[in-house]
Order: C-alpha cells, then sequence, then structure tokens
DNA sequence: AGCACGCCGACT
DNA sequence: GTCGGCGTGCTC
C-alpha cells in the first residue's frame, strides 16, 4: 500500500471525508484496509480507520502514517461499505458508523502533555509546574494560574514541547505460564545440584521431567504447594522460565449447560422451517415473518435453522432484545452450540465483550448471540440473521448513528445471500404490513408446542372498583386469586406498565410540582434518598417538607413507583413474599438473575417488575399474571402506544402457565373498551392489526408514510423557533407537495439542560433524496452550528417522538 | 472537534 | 505595550 485513504477520529461534518496519508516504508507490508492507524492531523495526532487504497493522491502534501494500531484489519471490507451506507442511511458521520461497529475498548483516547526538553533551567514558573518531573498532562497547565505566554515562550524557545498521545484503551488479561528452560536431561543433572533441603525445588523440577509441557504457574504452584519464591529462584538458576500468554475471559466461565438435541417439532414447526431450510441450503436472500403465539416453539425453529448453517459451515448471527434480561436464552443457545457460541450484550464488562468480539473475528465461533450491536459481528461467511422479538424497541439506537438492527440484519442479509427471520409473537405493524404484500415471506404458528390454550385474559375495570370505594390499586378479583395462588404455593407475576410515569411530588392544595429548573419536566422522587432528581440532566434537591409555592405542607407523592407498589401489596396481603424488579434492584451486575434465581427457587410468591419481566421469562409454577395499570402507556403522545400496549399485555400474559399447571390473567384497567386491551385478551392479532392500520392510514403514520424528525436545540427559545422555521421552508422548497412537514412545534420535553428544544417532523411516502436534501440543508446551517452553539439532530425512523 | 492565528478592547 | 477574549479558517 503506498497512498492510504483514512476516515479521521474528528466528528465534525466538514471532516466528513476520507484523507491521503503516505504509507511509510516499514508500514508497507503491514497496512491493510480495515485497519486503525494513528494519524497526524493538524498539529495533533488523531486515530483514524483505513478505509481505501491509491497509488497516488491528487492532494499535492502528503503527511505519514505515524503507526498502525493493528496486526490484523478490525473492519472487514463488507463493514466498511455497510459503514458508508449507513452513514448514508441515517444522515450521520462515517466515522460514528465505523465506531458503532466495534468494542468500546478499540475506541482512542487522547492525552496531551507537555514535556520538557532541556536540563537548563526553566522559568521559575515553569520550574515549579513540573516540580522534577519529566512531563506532565496539559491540564495542569490548565489548572494552574500560570499565563500561555510563558508556555508559549518555552515552546518557542525549544526548551519544551506538547506532545499529543494517542491511546487504544484495549486490556488484555494475561497468566504467567512456566515450562523447562533446558533440556530434559540437563534438567535431570542440574536436579541433583540442587541443595538437599530444597524439596520443593525438587518436585517442581520433578513435574517437568514428567511433563515437560508448558503450565500455568497459579497451578503448579497449587499442585506443588508452594510459593512464587521457589520458581523465581528455579527461574534465577536457569532452569526454568517464564511467559505471558493472554487469557480470554469468558464471562460464562462458570456456568454449567447441560448439552441438549433437536426437538422433534410439530407439524405447525415443520411446514414454517422449511422455507427457511430451503433459503439456507440454496444461499437465498429472503426475509422470514415468523409469527408465533407465546410458547409456540420459535426458539426451537432458529436452533434447527441455525444447526443447518453450521453444517454448511457458516455463520449465524442472533439478535435478542436484551440479553441480561434472559439468561434462559444464553442457556438454550449455549445447551444447543456449546463453546460455538458467542454472547455479546449490555451485561458484560467492556474487556468481556472485546473478548467475546475477537472470540468472533478469529473465527473461533460460528454463532453469536448478543443485543442490537451484534449485527455488526465480523463474521465473513453469514448463512443467517435471526431477530427475535422482532417488536422490540430497543433495536433502534437512540444515538449517533440512529440505526435499526432490523435495516442492517436485511442489508447485510442480502450482502450475504443469506435468510433473515423476524420472530414475535406480536409483530409491528411495519413487518406484519410488509407481508402481508408479499415484500416478507410469512410463516404462521398459532398452536403452542404443549397444545395447551393461552391462559384466559379477564379485564377488571378500575372505575368500578373506585365506585365501590376500594381505592388501592388493587380490585378485589386480583387480591382474591392472589391470596388463592399463595396458598395453593403457586407463584404470581405482577406488571407494572409505567413507561412514562413516575414518582412525581405535589403538593395537594395549590397543584405546584417541583420541575427541575434546567429542564422542563417533573422531578422524580426517590424514596431512599429522600430526593428529588431530574432524570434527564441529573439534578437533584431534597424533597421540601413545605410546598415552595404557597407554603403547605400538604406535599403528596404520586404516581406508582415499584416500591410503593410493594408497600401498599405487603400491607394488602402481609404473608406474600415478593422479589421487586426495576432499574433500582437490578443495577448491580448479576442482580438480575440473582432475583429471577431466588424467584425460581420459590423463594418468593410474587415477582413485581416493570416491563422487564414481561419477556422471555418461564417459570412452570407461575399461574396468575396480573397486570396492574393497562392503560399507563395508551395516553402517551406516541403514535404507537396502542401496538405497545397489545404487545406488552400479550407478551406478559404468555408468563402464566407455560407448563403442566394452567394459568390466568387479570388485567386491570381505566379504559377497558380500549381496542389494544379488548383484542389482547382475547389474543386477537389478526383484528388489531385490520384496526390499527386504518388508525395509522388515517393519521398518516407509519407504515403508509415513512417518518423523520428533525430536533433543534438552543438554550434561547426564540433563536431555537427561528432557526427550526428556516430549517423547514428550506425543507419544503425541495420536497414534493404531498410530503407533509409539521412543525416547528416544541418538543414533548420543552427544554432539557437549559436548551429549547423545537422539532419538525416530516411525513413521506416517496422521497428519495429526502436524505441528500437534510444532508445539504445541514451543510448550509454549518456555519450557524459552529457559531451560534446550535445542535440539529436528524432520526430517519424515529421510535421516541421527543 | 480542536487548534492556531489574528484582530480587538482592557488592563498592569 | 501585553493579556486574553472570541471570530475564522484549516486539518491529507
Amino acid at each position: 500500500m503506498n497512498i492510504a485513504n483514512v476516515i479521521v477520529d474528528v466528528p465534525a461534518a466538514s471532516i466528513n471525508q476520507t484523507f491521503d496519508y503516505r504509507v511509510p516504508d516499514k508500514f508497507k507490508d503491514i497496512a491493510t484496509i480495515g485497519m486503525r492507524v494513528i494519524v497526524p492531523f493538524g498539529p495533533r495526532k488523531v486515530m483514524g480507520f483505513i478505509v481505501g487504497a491509491t497509488e497516488n493522491s491528487s492532494y499535492n502534501s502528503l503527511k505519514s502514517i505515524i503507526d498502525v494500531l493493528d496486526l490484523h484489519p478490525v473492519l472487514t471490507k463488507e463493514l466498511l461499505d455497510l459503514g458508508k451506507w449507513l452513514a448514508n442511511q441515517t444522515v450521520s458521520l462515517q466515522i460514528t458508523a465505523l465506531q458503532v461497529m466495534l468494542p468500546q475498548v478499540l475506541k482512542a483516547t487522547y492525552k496531551k502533555e507537555i514535556v520538557r526538553n532541556t536540563e537548563a533551567l526553566l522559568s521559575k514558573e515553569l520550574e515549579a509546574l513540573f516540580a522534577g518531573r519529566d512531563s506532565i498532562a496539559y491540564e495542569e497547565f490548565t489548572a494552574s494560574t500560570l499565563k500561555y505566554g510563558v508556555l508559549s515562550k518555552a515552546v518557542k524557545d525549544g526548551d519544551v514541547s506538547i506532545e499529543y498521545l494517542v491511546k487504544s484503551r484495549i486490556t488484555k488479561k494475561f497468566r504467567t505460564m512456566l515450562k523447562p528452560a533446558k533440556q530434559l536431561h540437563e534438567l535431570e543433572e542440574q536436579l541433583l545440584d540442587l541443595p538437599k533441603n530444597a524439596k520443593k525445588q525438587r518436585q517442581l523440577v520433578n513435574h517437568f521431567l514428567e511433563n515437560p509441557n508448558p503450565i500455568e504457574k497459579q497451578k503448579l504452584l497449587k499442585k506443588v504447594q508452594t510459593t512464587a519464591n521457589t520458581v523465581n529462584i528455579l527461574k534465577e538458576k536457569g532452569l526454568i522460565e517464564s511467559y505471558q500468554t493472554e487469557l480470554f475471559r469468558n464471562p460464562y466461565e462458570n456456568h454449567l449447560f447441560s448439552q441438549t438435541t433437536a426437538l422433534p417439532l410439530t407439524d405447525q414447526q415443520a411446514a414454517a422451517i422449511k422455507p427457511m431450510k430451503e433459503a439456507i441450503a440454496e444461499n437465498e436472500h429472503h426475509v422470514f415473518l415468523l409469527h408465533g403465539i407465546t410458547g409456540s416453539g420459535k426458539t426451537e425453529i432458529y436452533l434447527q435453522v441455525i444447526q443447518d448453517v453450521i453444517h454448511k459451515g457458516k455463520e449465524a448471527i442472533v439478535l435478542v432484545p436484551e440479553i441480561s434480561l434472559t439468561p434462559q436464552m444464553v442457556k438454550r443457545f449455549k445447551g444447543r452450540f456449546g463453546s460455538n457460541v458467542a454472547v455479546m450484550h449490555s451485561g458484560l464488562s467492556a474487556g468481556e465483550k472485546y473478548d467475546e468480539w475477537r472470540r468472533i473475528q478469529r473465527k473461533e465461533v460460528q454463532v453469536v448471540v448478543g443485543a442490537r450491536s451484534a449485527i455488526f459481528a465480523p463474521f465473513e461467511q453469514i448463512g443467517v440473521i435471526i431477530i427475535d422479538e422482532e417488536h422490540e424497541t430497543s433495536y433502534k439506537q437512540e444515538d449517533q448513528p440512529r440505526y435499526h438492527a432490523r435495516d442492517v440484519a436485511i442489508y447485510r442479509g442480502e450482502t450475504h445471500q443469506c435468510p433473515v427471520i423476524l420472530g414475535s409473537a406480536t409483530p409491528t405493524l411495519e413487518s406484519y404490513a410488509r407481508a402481508m404484500k408479499g415484500v416478507y415471506k410469512l410463516a404462521t404458528l398459532d398452536k403452542r408446542t404443549n397444545n395447551k390454550m393461552l391462559p384466559p385474559v379477564e379485564i377488571v375495570d378500575m372505575r368500578d372498583e373506585l365506585h365501590a370505594g376500594n381505592r388501592t390499586m388493587f380490585s378485589r378479583k386480583l387480591k382474591e386469586e392472589i391470596q388463592q395462588c399463595i396458598q395453593k404455593g403457586e407463584q404470581i407475576v405482577l406488571l407494572l406498565n409505567r413507561r412514562g410515569y413516575s414518582t412525581f411530588v405535589m403538593c395537594r392544595d395549590c397543584g405546584h410540582v417541583n420541575e427541575c429548573p434546567h429542564c422542563d419536566i417533573a422531578l422524580t422522587y426517590h424514596k431512599k434518598s429522600s430526593q428529588l432528581k431530574c432524570h434527564y440532566c441529573s439534578y437533584e434537591e431534597k424533597v421540601p417538607v413545605h410546598c415552595p409555592e404557597c407554603g403547605s405542607d400538604t406535599i403528596r407523592y404520586f404516581g406508582t413507583g415499584t416500591q410503593r407498589v410493594e408497600e401498599a401489596l405487603t400491607q394488602l396481603i402481609p404473608e406474600a413474599r415478593v422479589i421487586r424488579m426495576d432499574v433500582d434492584t437490578t443495577r448491580r451486575k448479576g442482580a438480575h438473575e440473582k432475583l429471577l434465581n431466588q424467584f425460581a427457587n420459590k423463594e418468593a410468591d410474587i415477582l413485581l417488575g416493570t416491563q422487564m419481566i414481561a419477556k422471555g421469562l418461564d417459570f412452570e409454577n407461575v399461574t396468575l399474571v396480573g397486570v396492574l395499570t393497562a392503560d399507563s402507556m395508551l395516553h402517551l403522545p406516541d403514535f404507537r402506544s396502542s401496538e405497545k400496549t397489545f404487545q406488552i399485555l400479550t407478551q406478559v400474559s404468555g408468563r402464566a402457565g407455560r407448563h403442566e399447571l394452567t394459568g390466568k390473567v387479570i388485567v386491570q384497567t381505566y379504559t377497558p373498551d380500549h381496542y389494544s386491551i379488548e383484542l389482547a385478551s382475547k389474543y386477537d392479532f389478526m383484528t388489531f392489526y385490520k384496526q390499527e392500520m386504518q388508525m395509522r392510514r388515517t393519521f398518516q403514520y407509519p407504515p403508509y408514510y415513512f417518518l423523520a424528525l428533525i430536533t433543534i436545540s438552543h438554550p434561547n427559545q426564540v433563536k431555537v423557533v427561528q432557526t427550526t422555521q428556516r430549517f423547514v421552508q428550506m425543507l419544503n422548497k425541495l420536497v414534493k407537495d404531498e410530503t407533509i412537514i409539521l412543525g416547528p412545534t416544541p418538543s414533548a420535553i420543552p427544554r432539557i439542560k437549559d436548551r429549547y428544544r423545537y422539532q419538525c417532523m416530516i411525513k413521506y411516502r416517496n422521497e428519495p433524496e429526502l436524505r441528500g436534501y437534510l444532508a445539504k440543508i445541514l451543510d448550509q446551517f454549518s456555519a450557524d452550528i459552529r457559531k451560534e452553539d446550535i445542535l440539529i439532530t436528524i432520526d430517519m425512523q424515529p421510535y421516541h417522538l421527543m
């Protein structure tokens, strides 16, 4: 390679292009497309990716690559192309698209240092600052009272210089290995020379005489029952030597997975899997939508499809919503494919993620099971991509690049000519509509593998409870059922569907709600610390005793956090043993699994939690599922709220009576007539689909229209409105007449961290150049963005309309 | 982004 | 006169 085309790690629109660098001779044979390099960029050094190679450059004064960071490319050619596509698709920068595909530890960190170049005495102030050291962090200078002139003069005189450092944060784990340093016969001779009383030394040498293979130091010490000192003496005597080998962390080291084999398929499963297997055999790209009710055996289909792929010598990517939530899922994959599986999810440490990623890169595994970002697994022979719980919103990344894993999956499926399988009991309308149009191939499983009926759902109208004088959050029916259940020794899952609502503090006299002074949002009450916190900017204050507005002391806590439900529950049914699962109780690593294990071991009667308990859990002793407030999501400003309500109700209902015992579901609601609640209680996806599609058509939402959301923020409200207005006008000139542009309107959260936020929503059906227009407008705004501290974000597939 | 350069008002 | 403020242009 003569000239390298490099994308540098500088996230700015004006730098969103390749830069040419000369490849010095010493790197000519090493540097390869897809590797990370350190390059000079202006006065500093930055990390970059080699994305191309040329013989010549049109640019005439080239700088040279300073260093090559990798021995093997971290990005394949395919992933580089994917990055380009991704940046285009999401209107974001190429560098962010490349970074998102790699584990965090491969990101560079930058440091600036002031280095002393002379023994001669520096100025008095600088000598004090260096305090005898050869180099200091630049920040030490900034923090000091020294004037810049002092530094710039010293730099000019050559006494000190400013160094820019690029560091990789790779952390590798090593272990020490020992091996004999001599031929065996020499070892035998020297054994005789050892002091008579050196018993342990003899034992060590004898070990190597019996088994000359390298052995882990810790293991040998344990075997011989001695300390590192003995080893050091032998090393000094030149009998043995030590070296370091890299240790790959295995997050599942201490888990045992019992081996499973393929289960016999039901007729329905067999019919569903047939076209998928054909596509794999023929190397054909198709998207399959596997619509299967809970317990219908979707996972077994995935497993058998993957088995085919492995036989072909190809690889499989499996996406699951958030894997730490479903240790049961990991167990099923590890149980079937053993060490041939890499697992990637947010519960792993950065180092563990990196090690799992390298197992993929080194082709040590053929299967990866992971959350969203696993879609970028550096496989080169993908045979199938599976997205389980296809409707899950966590597949959409909510910061730059704002991509949807489903789109990436289909794109990669096309390049690899392999099938993509989307599985769900409650597919998104987008996917189901495509299946109806024949774009995706639909496979339906409407029977459970155990032939059991889905548990009956009973809707309880909470308005009636109120009229009957029941002011608790548990209906009489639910209370009664819980008690019966506990008596029978069976277990209960309680869902608190509270997204969008958290506990806030309100004055009952004047209705004053404590809001964050920097964000237009009510502060959340945290009982533990007795504080009010802002979830957007982490501002916090003490809970007031008196209302800051009217001075009244009738402060009340509103909303229903899991803590309060737990309190109410133990008050109402004192004999109930409750496990609470929410963000607070699961924050610690492994806490999740621990709580679930406790519940599985019947150490509690009730599992109380938020959304996170709705998915994938499978407890044989659970016979009752209660939904406390089914409609709490229904009134959010989100066109998908009905769909989400339907999905969560269906998912959580599937948790009851999965095995021998028959289950029952009780759904409490204030709007029992709402179609999403009514139809979920009947497990009637088809009718829900039709009805919701009509709504979407009427209100011009997906899948009938595509959406794009532009959010603009600035500390000054007038400025934001003006800018958003200007953006809308510019866009209006470019797009077709039938494209709808709404706005400027204030965001759902109109102010975050003292910045006002306005948005504009674009609804379009056919606007192939839209991304180009947006990029163009963004470009025209670039001056203002810099000058005025304006922030513009573009989301080409918004899920949170705020 | 982040750095240097250059122009300007404010001060020892 | 010098210090440090910010606007501007540039980065292979």
